[in-house]
RNA sequence: GGCUAGGUGGCAGAGUGGUUAUGCUGCGGCCUGCAAAGCCGUCUACGCCGGUUCGAUUCCGACCCUAGCCUCCA
């Protein structure tokens, strides 16, 4: 089946063809390294790492996602802490990568630096200069919007009415209001880089034109990243790329996903409800995140709760405790088919709630099959799309056991089970009640099974 | 004001011109020493008003409401 994308630029869902047979490229626009990552941050982070996954099933991907480690943000923390720029950005980019990981984000193929694409940065603006399209004015130079006929294809504005109602000062050495910087004057303090235009540094725009067309070429498949990058970045991205390589197309798909809002409102630093990854990890598995992040289409708006997170969690129980105790070779694993409507969900535009329905159907029928050659097939075609998916990626047992210590020990917990065990072939169920009544105080949930007693940690 | 998305059962959240989404929750049952897990059943869902149609939650139009963008922002 055709992989079906949303282009943002159409507007709808559109058969996905990459520009070279068998060869996908893709680019996203990743952290600005200031900053622990938000929730929010986390999404599109997860929603194209699953994008990369499906095509990579299909197609030889190169995945880019880049680091902005030049920004005003980065150069007020600095000035802010009194620790040097570099300081900083290696640790949020550490901090970005393992919180991530955390949430089953695999690493992208390229993570280009803004820092180390200056000179690209610079020689395309040069281009732009010479082909007309950028204008030089006291120590700026400026994309010359009125020069490219397309712009606004792809936020789908009316440049008319942009300077109609334009709220934005416009800066005096501006030809128009919606110019955009390319390269600006830098404070001696501040970091900068020698070029044509005398020191300065570059606008924010023009590092993911340049490092797009470095690493993945002047027109690439797929471009992705949050809906409210759409206008002004890439829409700006867009003129820039297209004008400096001769009309080529920049991206042949724009793929946005939706924002996420806290308890139904705008997650803000000012109202206090962001929630940092960083943070969330410490008492939330990783994989509950991802499946809270999945769980509404991404170009749906996603409402972040403790509901949401419970939720996930539960549905993760339901899956882990199909699959728990049956024995999966690694191979058996790796040589399971996901099934079909799985992927077919996934490749229609990335329906990950229909995927994880899907998900749920197998589960159901593992648990109502008894035949064990069976029952082992279907655990490993659950193993198989939980790899696809970045879900099952931790043993059963541990899984139940627990992201935090409880008040006991696993050792505690099946000392306490022995007991019960015992005083229940005794039929001294009292006893055995009390025993269990003294595990539920703990949090521990027991289940007696045909083949003895399991137990979980309940949150 | 302009642009772009949405409004689905108790909650979350897919989808479809006529047939069960799925998960959680509630209720009834099976199983169990009792539970839990699991299984079975179940709770008159598609913002409002018109139109097209044999038939619309699904298409079209108006209206109401919500969110995002228009300024740094995933």
């Amino acid at each position: 089946m055709t992989i079906q994308v949303h282009d943002t630029r159409k507007g709808r869902k559109v058969p996905f063809e990459p520009l070279h047979d068998g060869e996908v490229t893709m680019y996203l626009c990743g952290p600005t390294v200031y900053n622990y990552a938000h929730i929010g941050n986390a999404r599109p982070a997860v929603v194209f790492d699953l994008l990369a996954r499906v095509l990579r099933r299909s197609y030889k991907l190169t995945f880019a996602r880049n680091i902005t480690d030049i920004d005003d943000k980065i150069n007020a923390a600095s000035i802010e802490t009194g620790k040097p720029i570099d300081e900083i950005t290696a640790k949020y980019i550490k901090a970005y990568n393992d919180d991530m990981a955390a949430i089953g984000v695999q690493r992208p193929d390229i993570e280009p630096r803004a820092t180390q694409h200056v000179a690209e940065m610079i020689s395309m603006i040069g281009e732009l200069i010479d082909k007309g399209f950028a204008y030089e004015a006291e120590g700026h130079v400026l994309f010359d919007v009125a020069s490219y006929k397309g712009y606004g294809e792809l936020s789908k504005r009316d440049l008319r009415e942009m300077i109609a109602g334009s709220r934005v000062e416009v800066a005096p050495y501006k030809r128009a209001a919606q110019d955009f910087v390319l390269w600006k004057p830098s404070t001696p303090e501040l970091p900068g880089w020698d070029s044509p235009w005398g020191r300065g540094r570059p606008g924010w725009h023009i590092e993911c034109s340049a490092m797009a067309a470095k690493h993945l070429g002047r027109t690439i498949d797929i471009h992705g990243g949050g809906l409210d990058l759409v206008f002004p970045h890439h829409e700006n991205e867009l003129a820039q790329s297209c004008c400096a390589h001769d009309g080529a197309d920049f991206a042949r798909y724009w793929m946005h996903n939706g924002f996420l809002s806290m308890d139904h409102e705008k997650m803000s630093k000012s109202l206090g409800n962001v929630v940092l990854v960083h943070e969330l990890i410490k008492t939330v598995p990783g994989e509950v995140i991802r499946l809270a992040l999945l769980s509404a289409h991404y170009r749906q708006p996603l409402d972040w709760s403790t509901e949401t997170l419970k939720s996930a969690k539960r549905q993760l129980d339901r899956l882990y405790g199909a699959i728990r105790g049956i024995d999966v070779s690694d191979e058996a694993r790796a040589n399971a088919e996901v099934p079909e409507a799985l992927v077919a969900a996934l490749e229609d535009d990335l329906n990950s709630p229909k995927a994880m329905s899907e998900f749920f159907g197998l589960a159901k029928t593992l648990n109502k099959t008894t035949d064990p050659k069976q029952r082992q097939q279907l655990a490993a075609a659950m193993l198989a799309a939980g790899d696809l998916m970045g879900f099952l990626q931790t043993d059963p047992e541990a899984w139940f056991a627990g992201h935090v210590e409880g008040e006991l020990s696993a050792d505690d917990i099946e000392a306490l089970i022995a007991k019960r065990d015992a005083a229940r072939a005794a039929r001294d169920f009292a006893a055995a009640d009390a025993v269990r009544d003294q595990l539920s105080e703990a949090g521990i949930q027991i289940e007696d099974g045909a083949s003895g007693t399991t137990w979980r940690r309940i949150d």
